[in-house]
DNA sequence: TGGCAGTATATTCTTTAGTATAGGGTGTAT
DNA sequence: ATACACCCTATACTAAAGAATATACTGCCA
């Protein structure tokens, strides 16, 4: 059995190839760090039988890996490593074609379950996934533990103004204030919403939203 | 390790009893014919690992017989079986307190490892519960006249990869084209919108969107 | 065959976005 | 009283976005 292992950390990936050689008898860990790694040996290998990709590893641009993956191996099941159990991330991992999402807070016993059964035919979906559906909302529509509470009431000004599309010089017209300052809310914005700039937080905050 | 199995066909008890002894090495099955038996030896078994029940059983009413066993045996693993894969009947057995929903159309190595999964902690959701939700769009359903249409087709794909928040430079590298010509796109894009900046444009095209 | 739309690239330029660091002003809770 | 979180501003800098202009290749249509 042959296993392809991309993560950019080594520490995960050698907890995670231990777990895989308890997979099976005798089982293969390819590892790469990069997704260009991770391409290249599965362009070389000859037959896999299970991809596990990070989410996160710097040079990859979201779910293009997974695509590119998903589209070298049409057969192989592919699992989606992911330190966040962002909504989002997860309809967007079987979306693209994933057969799991796995967070990294899965116990060993519960990863390794999780990988039979993508590997027997059948798509992992953590509890988490569901739950959040049949969440209830707090009393103005967001989630109680949505990161759009984590905003303090003048980034939250901001980021409405944001939404909107205006650019930071009209932001800080509509609200009053110098440029630095609205600059220095965006940074505060990003940071909170893990976004890599500013569409990139649009994007994500409009998620948020309707996911409530 | 014990598991009792109720269902009141004995084929599929026999069948389910035969999976289950893989599970692990010494395994003892009580197997029940109706919801009063089960409750019974529920009541009785000193200890029990895991719990499935068969949803449709002469003299069961819906998911009362599933809020009896949680509430006898509130930290059993419950697995509810089914003929059905109906989308009602999954949320359901989730929202009953059931850790796994299987369809008896699942393969035997599927239905193994959704057991082991729910053994570990894990809930065992059937990729037919999310796929329901997450179904695909046949054609983009935009309306004829939408100002997405008017957008050429790299256009297009600027667009599609603006909305996921990604920089000039990213795009630049997903569509194998030099930052320069996103720009230009992007100056499309921005024009035949009506955006004053790339932020703005995302807005413009998820309300578009989502209007449809 | 010439015009036209779409695509792609290069160069140059101005503006905006984003980071970093530093400072000073509120409150409020311990 | 003194931390702490939030708020506002300033300076300085790098990176990215966006505009403008020019060149060139394709396919298509009249």
């Amino acid at each position: 059995m042959r296993v392809l292992l991309a993560d950019d950390h080594k520490l995960v990936r050698d907890a995670l190839a231990f777990y895989c050689t308890r997979l099976a008898e005798d089982v293969e860990v390819l590892q790469a760090e990069t997704y260009g790694e991770a391409e290249a040996l599965a362009g070389n290998a000859d037959a896999l039988d299970l991809i596990i990709l990070d989410l996160n590893m710097p040079g990859g641009t979201g779910f293009d890996g997974v695509d590119a993956m998903r589209k070298r191996r049409p057969d192989t099941p592919i699992v989606i490593l992911s330190g966040s159990i962002r909504h989002q991330d997860m309809t967007d991992a079987f979306d693209h074609g994933a057969n799991g999402y796995m967070p990294k807070t899965l116990g060993g016993d519960a990863m390794l379950n999780a990988l039979r059964l993508v590997m027997s035919g059948e798509k992992f979906i953590p509890a988490a996934l569901y739950e959040e559906g049949g969440g209830e909302e707090a009393t103005d529509g967001l989630p109680a533990d949505s990161p759009l509470r984590n905003l303090t009431p003048r980034e939250q000004d901001v980021l409405k103004q944001l939404i909107e599309g205006k650019a930071n010089k009209e932001i800080a017209a509509v609200l009053d204030l110098q440029v630095v300052t609205v600059k220095l809310h965006m940074k505060g914005i990003l940071r909170k919403l893990g976004a890599a700039n500013r569409t990139h937080a649009v994007k994500i905050a409009l998620d948020l939203k309707s996911a409530a």
